[in-house]
DNA sequence: AAGTGGTCTAGACCACCGA
DNA sequence: CGGTGGTCTAGACCACTTA
């Protein structure tokens, strides 16, 4: 017997897991009531229960007072996830920045920005026009429109203020809490206006990312389109596997 | 005493979440040990164990045998989160398709490679050179090269029998389990070579992906350069809010 | 060597669910 | 109502870290 290897309900999760893998245990029976797995397996129902536990974290068994412990799936799911702590990490600048703001404006939805911004058209957004800096340089890391849903248009006193994060702002002035983020990403070339903007030159490659934050209900809160050229920016992610075992 | 509202553990982590927060113990001091606060708290050790479990999920506190729990953040982090199924899913191709080995050789390291994959020099690598088509079509959607370890080089007769994933196989030939992936986005201009090969303009916008395997210890198993044109492909990333509760 | 968290036991009672 | 998982106790010993 192993006992040193690993601890007794480790022991016992694997071997839970691979009847299930077997189908010993098929998906959507119950598996035996922990006082009887404590009794065969010759341990308290204390570590059955850790046992049990560590197959219900990795998404195997769903367990239900009253009823039984039902199984789920016959292998764990191998998940990769990618975290962040912040969404403001999306940007992944190893430098602090600041944004300059050289322009604003409301813009009525036609059928282009309509399908940018998955809206009805006419919809009125409020529209900025900025560039980001480094706070130590004069290069632009990137030219950024940003799209506010108008009812979060009080926004504007307070995006001069703060060199940080404009959606972030939506969440501390208006307490509404961001729940989800997208962001696509597709290469571009600069066209004249934009390269001028950011010291570059016209025909150079560049990454588009638009970013699109969510509130409750998948309502869009607000949406950035950035335009960053070549050089000035890599964007990475790393993906993990969540039940490293 | 509001006993009957919710169990003690949870009563006792309110409360011990409460005074991290307060900073009644402060960002980096230890709590008190588990007998302390059983005694403290008139509960037993199980139950104050149970208690900090649920402090430790929420990323409040930090468990370390021989040393005690230290505290590592006031407030539970609202983290977002992307997952993946499979790491297959980072390509997110909407149809299917297939890889067209155009070539193989075996490369040494010099100075930009081994800056490239992180390793040292004149390490030798096993390099495919592929074109990723649509199973139905005949332009290509992305250019790319693949650098194999060489303890793997035995995938080489798997290559072209599977149209799905290379680095897959590495998982299901030799059993090695990829921990952690990473990407790094870069525009790029199509050169006149791979425009050729892609069906493209010399000159127009492009993606370059690069993917790095790694497995245990963090060893690199593998990695992809991919050169993605503009319009047949678009990365897209969702993030979401975790509930750490 | 002392003190910490990690594991484990053998009990007990409670809350919930379905017959 | 009987049986399930959920909570909880009062002990015990082990593994690990630090001094």
């Amino acid at each position: 017997m192993p006992s040193s290897s690993s601890p007794r309900y480790q022991q016992l999760a694997d071997v839970l897991a691979r009847h299930i893998e077997s189908g010993r245990y098929p998906v959507g029976s119950l598996l035996p009531p922990e006082t009887d797995l404590a009794q065969q397996y010759g341990m308290s129902r204390h570590t059955v229960r850790e046992a049990i536990r560590r197959l219900a974290d990795m998404g195997l068994i769903l367990r239900r007072q009253g009823v039984g412990t039902e199984v789920r799936a016959r292998q764990p799911e191998s998940r990769y996830v990618a975290a962040l702590n912040t969404l403001s990490d999306l940007f992944q600048y190893t430098q602090r920045t600041k944004l300059k703001v050289m322009g604003e404006e409301w813009v009525i939805a036609d059928a282009e920005l309509a399908a940018q911004l998955h809206c009805e058209l006419g919809q009125r957004w409020l529209k900025f026009l900025t560039c980001r800096y480094p706070t130590d340089g004069k290069i632009p890391i990137a030219y950024t429109e940003i799209f506010v849903y108008p009812m979060y248009e009080g926004i504007r006193e307070q995006i001069n203020n703060r060199s940080a994060w404009v959606h972030g702002l939506i969440e501390s002035e208006y307490g509404e809490k961001i729940i989800e983020a997208r962001q696509e990403i597709e290469p571009v070339l600069l066209s004249a206006d934009i390269a001028k903007l950011l010291r570059a030159s016209a025909g150079a490659p560049a990454l588009q990312v638009r970013r699109y934050y969510f509130g409750a209900h998948g309502r869009l809160l607000s949406s950035s389109n950035n335009i960053y050229p070549e050089k000035r920016f890599k964007i990475s992610t790393s993906w993990r596997l969540e039940w490293a075992k």
